[in-house]
DNA sequence: AACCAGGAGCCCC
DNA sequence: GGGGCTCATGGT
């Protein structure tokens, strides 16, 4: 906490942030930003300035899974345009989750094709304001392994772990863990 | 040239 | 229900 003062977690819109955490399995930071800019570029609506919105769901489910696969989502294109046709056409999904208490929550999210236990806490963490989710992805299993001596094998136990160790806010604390271990050379 | 990336889904026992 | 394998794609 002291290495990072600045650290916050923002209330990011949950549409948006389902999407780019779907697009997140198994790449690096880089090309995650890279493929949603792409999408927005050639899908979403123009601010100015030579940026762009994020198009929602609804403008998603009419694009051809073809041309998302384009934006080098790759096997995830196929999860985007699930997803995009099941959300619209239940238009009391987003508010019905976020007046569902986490579990019920996260139950709902892994629902979603593309969407396992990691994705659907980044999302209940930043764009859904539960702040108890606790993410366990690869920095975090490295964290968690080396500072508290847990099996790595295990992300199941790790997010346990952390939910009670941490408690309310335990989001957040994973915040720090994940800072502290990617600034580490 | 292998190996891995803010994993998920499936099959297999 | 845990351990493999595959899924695109770019960077090192």
């Amino acid at each position: 906490m002291k290495a990072f003062p600045g650290l916050r977690i923002l209330r990011q819109p949950f549409g948006e942030t389902l999407f780019s955490f779907i697009c997140s399995t198994a790449r690096q930071i880089v090309q995650i930003k890279q493929c949603c800019e792409t999408v927005a570029e050639r899908f979403g609506e123009s601010l100015g300035c030579g940026t762009h919105a994020w198009p929602d769901w609804k403008v998603l489910s009419e694009i051809p899974e073809k041309e998302l696969r384009a934006c080098k989502l790759g096997y995830r294109a196929r999860y985007i345009s699930e997803t995009a046709t099941i959300l619209t056409a239940d238009s009391g999904f987003e508010k019905k989750l976020l007046a569902s208490p986490v579990r019920d929550a996260k139950s709902m999210l892994m629902s979603l094709p593309g969407v396992g236990a990691k994705v659907a806490d980044c999302v209940l963490l930043f764009g859904a304001g539960k702040l108890e989710a606790f993410p366990v992805d690869t920095w975090i299993k490295k964290s968690i392994s080396r500072v508290y001596g847990l099996d790595d094998s295990n992300p199941t136990g790790m997010a346990r772990f952390g939910r009670i160790h941490f408690g309310k806010a335990a989001g957040l604390a994973q915040q720090f863990l994940f800072a502290w271990e990617r600034s580490q050379p």
